[in-house]
DNA sequence: GCTAACTTGTGAAGAAATTCACAAGCCGCG
DNA sequence: CGCGGCTTGTGAATTTCTTCACAAGTTAGC
């Protein structure tokens, strides 16, 4: 299969929650263009995105929404549920294992590990919190298909590696930080200090024309 | 000035952290080719992202440490602090509230609101939880610079029109939508369930991959 | 002061993503 | 059954982003 761009997928995962909203309504079909009105793109962007996965529409009418958002979730993956680890119990990794609305997306929240001797043991949310250095030995993480790094950047890197040992091929990291991994492990970096540092120079940058105009 | 990508902002604020790091550890030049190797990319995309806001670099030398983390600084608006309010005292909401990362990099979370009446009063983190729809003449919010969107999806449309008849001009959301929003108000949207159904995509792509070799 | 070893800054080339534009197909109605 | 009104799927055109490649500038050593 042709590399699907990371745009592309984001898009789809998009299209998929609309679709829902729209099962829910109980409406049979949609067009590209409601779905494009919606994802804040244009209907030749939504057709496009699908065609990479097949043709899925009726020409002159638009989509089935149950069987659209049927082949969505089975492009994505997530026909089944995924077992997710949380690497780190500091106030990102426990806040991330008491929300459930991963949980109800499919991606369960099996295990979570630290490496402070303070905090193994406790409880979170009903996890107890397990030693780092049990992570490859563990049959939780043997079983794990998605690991989150909640760890200071510093520790990034070898948490990252200890995970790759460990057989995951998934990180979603919250480290700013490059993670070197091989090529068949996938990882999203997540940070949401840059994100609120692009609205920065967004306002920095309003302002700046202001004056100049 | 020429409009500059996303992505272009998204890798100077990654460079300015790698940048604290040297800084810290008191070396005083770098390289692009250095800041390339820790950014995942390449040493001609650094110069090309930098080189839209002029040139810091000497050639035959490098970058001046203190000089161009404080050049980024400024391009990325982070010589200020920034007022941000949460809306949405849920789940996502109160522990954005609690996460004090944000303001060691000068975001200070200044108010919290939410609609419930069960909730308004109470305090999370020090802040009192206020009702929204004192959000247009709360003091709080008129000083407010960005304001992060953390309600159901259902709700997000509305609550960005109340944060834009406030007069505030950037927005982070976690509602998967499209905002709509005048074109002088800046959006981000961050959906860690979107991110995650990334990695189901690249699992899954993986094992069809290996199923079809 | 000259040479060698580096590294920047930047047009030009190349790659990737998005948008255009239209033939082809579908539905409903008379 | 044929026509008009829609909407898809997709090559081609366009725009945007990234990489290449090299002249120009800097330092260090001798």
């Amino acid at each position: 299969m042709k590399r699907i761009a990371d745009s592309t997928i984001r898009r789809l995962s998009l299209y998929l929650r609309f679709l829902e909203d729209f099962e829910a309504r109980g409406l049979s079909t949609i067009s590209s263009d409601e779905l494009a009105a919606r994802g804040g793109t244009t209907s030749a962007q939504v057709r496009k995105d699908l065609s990479f996965f097949g043709s899925f529409g009726k020409r002159g009418l638009g989509y089935s929404v149950p069987e659209l958002s049927s082949r969505l979730r089975k492009i994505l993956g997530l026909e089944r549920d995924w077992r997710v680890i949380i690497i780190g119990a500091g106030k990102i990794g426990a806040a991330l294992a008491q929300y459930n609305g991963f949980s109800e997306r499919g991606f369960l929240i099996t295990a979570i590990y630290d490496n402070d001797p303070g905090k193994i043991g406790r409880q979170v949310d009903g996890l107890t919190i397990r030693a780092l250095e049990r992570l490859s030995s563990d049959p939780e993480s043997a079983a794990a298909d998605i690991a989150v790094i909640a760890v200071p950047a510093s520790a990034a890197q070898t948490t990252a590696d200890l995970v790759v040992d460990a057989g995951i091929h998934a990180i979603m990291s919250f480290a700013p930080r490059r993670l070197r991994v091989p090529d068949d492990v996938a990882v999203k970096m997540v940070n949401m200090a840059m994100e609120l540092e692009g609205l920065s120079f967004a306002l920095t940058n309003r302002d700046s024309d202001r004056e100049s105009d």
